[in-house]
RNA sequence: AGACCCGUGGUGUAACGGUAGCACAGCAGAUUUUGGUUCUGUUAGUUGGGGUUCGAAUCCCUGCGGGUCUACCA
């Protein structure tokens, strides 16, 4: 409990419900998502909020699928949800669903019938949606509402036992259709739905719609508090209503809060859109690293712990937020740096002979495996007379700011030797086919020597060329060029998409990554942090790159004048 | 047009009538065999106007701005 250190507003309502006669042994929370699509960081943020409040409070949270509408709800998504939260690394006490409760629903609205509160309405959906009107003038009452209540009641169970065509009549709430607010302007409360469901099959051809059946459920269950997103607010009132009509003495009465969702810069995080990516194929899948959802980020590399951080850090409050994606990759970067072993990796190669270097030498040379953590010990690398360099890290005449290879300076070849450029031979094109540089055979990395403490302008990472393995890495890049894409109402969010989200390089890898697998991380110095993708062969591994390293180089050069 | 919700640095989020703080981002410097990490410093904020008060981000009034609501979706 200790540990704990966010606090908000939702926070200090269960705080203020605790100084007055609530105890804390009452307390029960909920995770209520539709299996209607996959999990994305935004519910990340509701399951933090739940999960965690339940594990400050050492207090229950049920994990609840709210199924009342077979026709979009399938099975598969179950099973995926279960999977996220499990990864984010949060247990649920329950495994609920709302069609468990569908008999206790309709016992419910039986008895709202007998009281008067409910009746069956004939008319068409179009009747209905036109006299509710516009929330700036009143509606207008169905013919149908004062109907007999025996009569709604028959009528009801013929609903039920599917004497109705679909459409043909629905169990309305009785409530004000004068009220500014729609939702009290008698709601629907059941709908012919002639669909199987998942889970009840073909026993029911009615179903609850989500009003009429979400407080009922927190309240079967004895949710204590009912977190859900602002778009809720309206319907409280209609919340609070049904709760009266059921609520007992003696039993808790679950309480709903809003809290704003999670936006975050340049992605998205409507289900719509996120299925119509896939539609159009401008990612592969649910799961593809460029997707905000929790199987996407899991494959890009992202692990629970820093998702679990983030939603830390983003809080919780009631206004519209965009969270800069920034912060994401602060999170993801923090836990990286201290867990991935160092390697090197060249992504976009070109040679470098070392012309004083013995021909048919190989030294295997002490790498150490992470400097953030001692305990990950060090390997050993092959270093021979041809390596091969990033094409960035040479430059024939440099600036001076400058900190990498050229012509006559002096760089060191990261845990091996200090080099001196001495030459280039290019292509037809003039583009550099091979670099040629001298090394100092007394500035070996460790040695101890004079010549290996010499101070120099920088350090590159390299491949030894008949040493190393073929590596393809997925350089992924944000998805949307705009900070936020769907605030534009009048354009297509696909026309603000990045072009460039994702470039596919042929790369060199140090040997040891030969025996790299599935999920496994790295961080290739000097160049990010890469994670092994599924889609890797014997041939070729691929790497997702998860995030790449701050680079204040690449900052200054954009800045610059170039 | 109506009801409801919300306005604190660039982005988030604290401060509950008593010094506007924290994180990310930005900028500058130190350290560094990763232009990484780490460390230090720094720029930058209470939506406008009234009121109440010794004192207001906080309470009241009012303007302005943003969001939600006119599904038999959730």
């Amino acid at each position: 409990m200790s540990d704990h250190t966010f606090s908000n507003f939702i926070e200090e309502i269960i705080e203020n419900d605790l100084k007055g006669d609530f105890i804390r042994e009452h307390l029960r929370f909920r995770f209520p998502p539709e299996p209607n699509g996959h999990l994305h960081i935004g519910h990340a943020k509701a399951i933090c909020l739940n999960f965690g409040l339940s594990e400050y409070y050492r207090t229950p949270v049920n994990l609840r699928f709210d199924d009342t509408n077979p026709a979009k709800e399938e099975q598969t998504y179950v099973e995926s949800i279960k999977k996220d939260i499990q990864w984010l690394g949060f247990r649920w006490n329950k495994e609920c669903y709302t069609s468990d409760y569908f008999e206790q629903l309709y016992h419910w609205a039986q008895e709202l019938i007998q009281e008067g509160k409910a009746y069956i309405d004939e008319q068409t959906q179009e009747e209905i949606i036109a006299q509710r009107k516009t929330p700036f003038e009143s509606g207008i009452e169905s013919l149908y509402r004062e109907r007999p209540t025996q009569e709604s009641l028959e009528l009801f169970e013929n609903m039920r036992s599917g004497k109705f065509e679909e459409g043909y009549c629905v169990l309305r709430a009785k409530i004000d259709m004068k009220a500014p607010n729609m939702n009290l302007r008698d709601p629907v409360m059941y709908r012919i739905l002639k669909k199987a469901h998942q889970r009840t099959g073909k026993q029911w051809c009615i179903y609850p719609t989500y009003d009429w059946a979400h407080g009922q459920s927190d309240y079967i269950e004895q949710i204590s508090h009912s977190l859900c997103s602002l778009e809720f607010d309206n319907h409280r009132p209609l919340y609070d209503w049904y709760l009266d009509q059921i609520c007992k003495q003696g039993r808790i009465r679950p309480k709903q809060r809003e809290f704003a969702r999670l936006n975050l810069s340049h992605t998205i995080m409507s289900k719509r859109k996120l299925q119509r990516l896939i539609q159009e194929k401008t990612v592969t899948a649910w799961d593809d690293p460029r997707m905000p959802t929790l199987s996407g980020l899991r494959r890009r590399g992202y692990t629970a712990e820093a998702i679990r951080n983030f939603c830390q850090r983003i809080g919780i409050a009631k206004r519209e937020n965009v969270i800069e994606v920034s912060l994401l990759e602060f999170s993801i970067r923090e836990q990286l740096n201290k867990i991935t072993p160092r390697v090197m990796a060249v992504l976009d190669p070109v040679k470098l002979i070392i012309e004083n270097y013995p021909e048919s030498q190989t030294e295997w040379l002490e790498a150490e495996n992470n400097p953030e953590d001692p305990k990950a010990g060090a390997r050993k690398i092959p270093f021979s007379k041809i390596l091969y360099i990033e094409r960035e890290d040479f430059m024939e005449i440099a600036p001076k700011k400058f900190f990498r290879l050229s012509i006559g300076s002096e760089i060191r070849l990261k845990n091996a030797y200090i080099i001196k450029g001495s030459g280039v031979l290019k292509d037809d094109d003039g583009k550099i086919i091979e670099i040629y540089a001298q090394y100092d055979p007394e500035s070996r990395s460790g040695s101890g020597t004079e010549e290996s403490l010499r101070k120099v302008k920088g350090t590159l990472h390299w491949v030894s060329a008949a040493h190393s393995i073929d590596i393809e890495a997925r350089l992924y890049d944000q998805l949307f060029l705009v900070p936020a894409p769907e605030a534009c109402k009048e354009e297509d969010f696909m026309n603000f998409m990045n072009p460039d989200s994702l470039k596919i390089v042929k790369g060199y890898g140090e040997l040891s990554l030969k025996k790299a697998r599935e999920g496994e991380r790295f961080q290739f110095q000097r160049t990010g942090y890469f994670c092994v993708d599924r889609e890797s062969s014997g041939e070729r591994i691929v790497f997702n790159r998860t995030v790449t390293l701050k680079d204040s180089w690449a900052k200054e050069n954009k800045n610059g004048p170039k």
